[in-house]
DNA sequence: CGCTCCGTTGAAACGGTTCAACCCACGTGG
DNA sequence: CCACGTGGGTTGAACCGTTTCAACGGAGCG
């Protein structure tokens, strides 16, 4: 597969005309990953910004003891990394392959060129950004505000709003990663998993979760996570 | 003051000329704020973002119980409210006027059309957003991965960072703002700064912090915060 | 003067982490 | 093909940092 076609199945892109995909695809560069590779670790200079191909990326802050706070996910067509390209300062977090994975990657001079030529092309980034910054204030207000049993509804809520409000929703990473994207430790989300099913709210079953009570669920959400 | 006046101070607009920052100045609003009102709620519909003329500007996010998170401090020149204008939905955090503040309000719409003309504004735009980014990662990071004398420490450090690593710093806002900021209690901020003046670290008068101890500091701040 | 707001202090309660042990599914190599 | 190691997940018990609640002191202000 050519990097044209890529950039063609890039939302981010889309309103480009061929002439500037062009002109973007002489300038990036396809990268691949195996799981657990490191693309990017904090304090790094960031002399571009990449785009997820195939796979999934980790984004990530790190505890001197070695915990790690998983910041963000990111799957096809989403762009990670732009905060120093755009800022010209060094990355703020680390950044491994989540699975297999493949990228593309911008130099930020040759980006930026091309983005000054292309009002609708930084407005599209504008936005990106924005909604970037939600996600991250929507964690700040989790992991402050909230105790774990409200993140972890909140977390199932948006995964089953992702299909429809389906009942049944699976798992789309390992409950230790789960918890690390919550902000706490693989044993107490295992308890207060355990908890939720005993209440009648939902059912675990390896990495399927079927929502029994979902104003129950709710609830918790919204009240932070006393289980009553 | 008119407007034009303003717009001619702002960091953001400093590369406008001053045709464009006339066309800015014409659909600009100026607003004035008391102490402790509203500017705008989570869930407002954005129309809009602001800058800070005068005063400063709080954001935070709320929870069930009433406890309020800081996100950001607002001070003259720095825009804020620009999320929701850039990705079209609605504010994700509330906005207090600190002080008595006077902003200058941009409608989304005609503040697009003058972007779109001008690649350099919204280069300078996508800065912000990734320093924002940025300060956003670095408060997860805190929140997270950090306890309170690690987040005071690393509080402390900046605030002295900002002037030349002075000794002395001056504290910009209450300590039960401050503590709001770090994701914790007054009570608390209270009890680790009394156990830090005791072990000699720093010593706290009022609004006045003396760093005794550079050294001890940064390893709270690195640490995590064992006050070993 | 008395009110309110902010900060401080103490004691008790709580939510979460840590450490350790254990289970199971899986893949690998002998 | 079975033994073994590994990684993910679960469970129990002790521990710990922080919050909560209540009380109190002082500064500023009408």
């Amino acid at each position: 597969v050519r990097v044209i076609d890529h950039i063609a199945s890039i939302p981010l892109f889309e309103t480009l005309s061929g002439k500037q995909r062009e002109s973007l695809s002489g300038i990036a560069v396809h990268r691949s990953y195996t799981k657990g590779q490191a693309i990017f670790s904090e304090g790094d200079r960031g002399e571009g910004f990449y785009i997820v191909v195939s796979g999934r990326v980790k984004v990530f802050k790190l505890s001197s003891e070695g915990r790690e706070q998983i910041l963000h996910i990111f799957g096809p067509g989403e762009p990670f990394g732009e905060v120093s390209a755009f800022s010209g300062l060094d990355f703020p977090a680390y950044a491994d392959a989540y699975d297999d994975s493949s990228v593309l990657y911008f130099p930020r001079d040759a980006f930026l060129r091309v983005i000054k030529n292309d009002p609708s092309l930084s407005l599209a980034m504008l936005a990106v950004l924005s909604k970037r910054l939600r996600v991250l204030a929507a964690l700040v207000d989790n992991l402050s505000l909230k105790e774990v049993p409200g993140r972890l509804a909140t977390y199932f809520l948006q995964l089953s709003a992702r299909e429809n409000d389906a009942a049944e929703v699976e798992l789309d990473m390992s409950k230790g990663n789960i918890a690390s994207l919550l902000g706490t430790v693989p044993e107490t989300l295992s308890r207060i998993l355990n908890r939720m099913s005993k209440r009648g709210i939902l059912r675990s079953e390896g990495q399927r979760i079927i929502i029994l009570d979902r104003p129950g669920l709710e609830e918790i959400a919204r009240e932070g996570g006393k289980l009553s």
